[in-house]
DNA sequence: TAGTGGTCTAGACCACTCG
DNA sequence: GAGTGGTCTAGACCACTAT
């Protein structure tokens, strides 16, 4: 069965049938993940109406994860969900290809500072401490859909920076410095990408993203790193499993 | 220190200084957790602009979280977001008052029908089985911020329609029929409210939501409900604390 | 009835991407 | 250089809320 919005008892706006013109497109399977809309001056001419009302079309589509958009280069129909628990300690890499996916995972940046602002808060950090920032940019195939910023205290991981940082770093904590994480406490917010964030996964500046705190603690119980994952909204969903304690 | 968005190469746009002068009156405290912002068209006088441009700015500084909209009266400030886990055995009510908040539970009606849909996929129903669903609507210091749909089997829960419904549903699973949940599964999605969701929210139609669909099994290990919840994005943070299985 | 946001028109220029 | 979305102007009418 089609799912369907609920039958207007008012004739439906304009916008509503672009709208339901448009997702019936790509639910019928004429569209499928990946692909790319018409340009919005093409809609608009299809549907007679101004960029505004096609604008305010894509952006309702967006929001239901249907479509999403690069900065400046198009539209296009968003593939299936990932499928995504934060407490399992599968690795990225490993997840995307139990779902079948082709994952990538490129470092952007590294830097040295001084723990401040929200990176100190996380850590719980009370007097100057220097961390390590690890910037790196992963893909679904081929597709940039998640930004990670790792904070790593000095003095716990020395060396770490010239290690190869595209793959695992909780495989790298294990097997360099025997770190295991015992302990994770992580926040789900859901919130607009700052500036470096949305040029990194080509969006716009303050459109929507899934933010995703997280503090791990290792066996001895002592806090070891904290991470910030900033995924495309449409690109996740968080499934965790549980039994009750 | 205050946040504030990285230093621009370019000069700011409008929209930029727009969304920046109206960011800083809220967080240096000028405003506060649910005062009313000034209409779109004052908003335009003031900034000398045009509607579309504010509006763009106001949609901006929602998808932060930083204000809301209640369709057709105006916008205002976010108040603090509520820390809420999904796999604790608290209470809603109990939940909020441990956070200082004053909450309410309004029953919006009940029905019973035959599971299709989405309801019987999360029910994993294969066969025509009836299920009660229950709609209410939960209020935190007085605004709607979360749409509660919960299915039941009609053959685990007789008489059930007859209870006071405002309550907690877990409490009175327990005190009525002697379940208890033993376990639990859920997922937590970014998108966009169904129309009847975004009604009983005040929201327009299309705006984000984030919706939990959660499964609750019983001691025995079947499965007792299912539960759709739809919050308003900027009232709650989801916060899960968990040691290593 | 006055005021609000929701929808819509008909354009325009700009920054950026891509071939 | 052609094409894209991002930003912006200057209006308009409508559905709905609040009083």
């Amino acid at each position: 069965m089609a799912i369907q919005t609920k039958t207007q008892t008012k004739s439906p706006t304009q916008l509503g049938k672009i709208k339901t013109s448009i997702r019936q497109q790509i639910q019928s399977g004429m569209m499928s993940g990946g692909q790319k809309l018409p340009s919005e001056r093409e809609l608009s001419t299809l549907f007679e109406t101004t960029r505004i009302t096609i604008k305010d079309a894509l952006v309702a589509l967006e929001t239901e994860g249907l479509i999403y958009r690069e900065e400046r280069r198009g539209w296009y129909v968003s593939p299936q969900r990932i499928c995504y628990n934060p407490l399992s300690r599968s690795h990225f890499h490993q997840m995307i290809r139990d779902q079948h996916r082709i994952a990538e995972t490129r470092l952007l940046n590294t830097r040295t500072e001084m723990a401040a602002g929200e990176y100190a808060a996380a850590l719980n950090i009370r007097q100057l401490t220097p961390i390590h920032i690890i910037e790196r940019l992963r893909y679904i195939d081929g597709r940039a859909v998640l930004f990670v910023e790792n904070c790593l205290m000095t003095n716990l991981f020395p060396g770490i920076l010239e290690e190869n940082l595209t793959l695992s770093l909780t495989g790298l904590f294990a097997e360099k410095y025997g770190y295991q994480t015992q302990r994770s406490r992580f926040d789900v917010i859901p919130t607009a990408a700052p500036g470096h964030v949305a040029k990194a996964l080509n969006l716009a500046e303050g459109q929507s993203v899934l933010k995703i705190c997280r503090v791990n603690y290792k066996q001895d119980g002592t806090l070891m790193d904290c991470e910030f994952e900033y995924w495309r909204p449409d690109a996740v969903m968080i499934r965790i499993d549980s039994s009750a304690e």
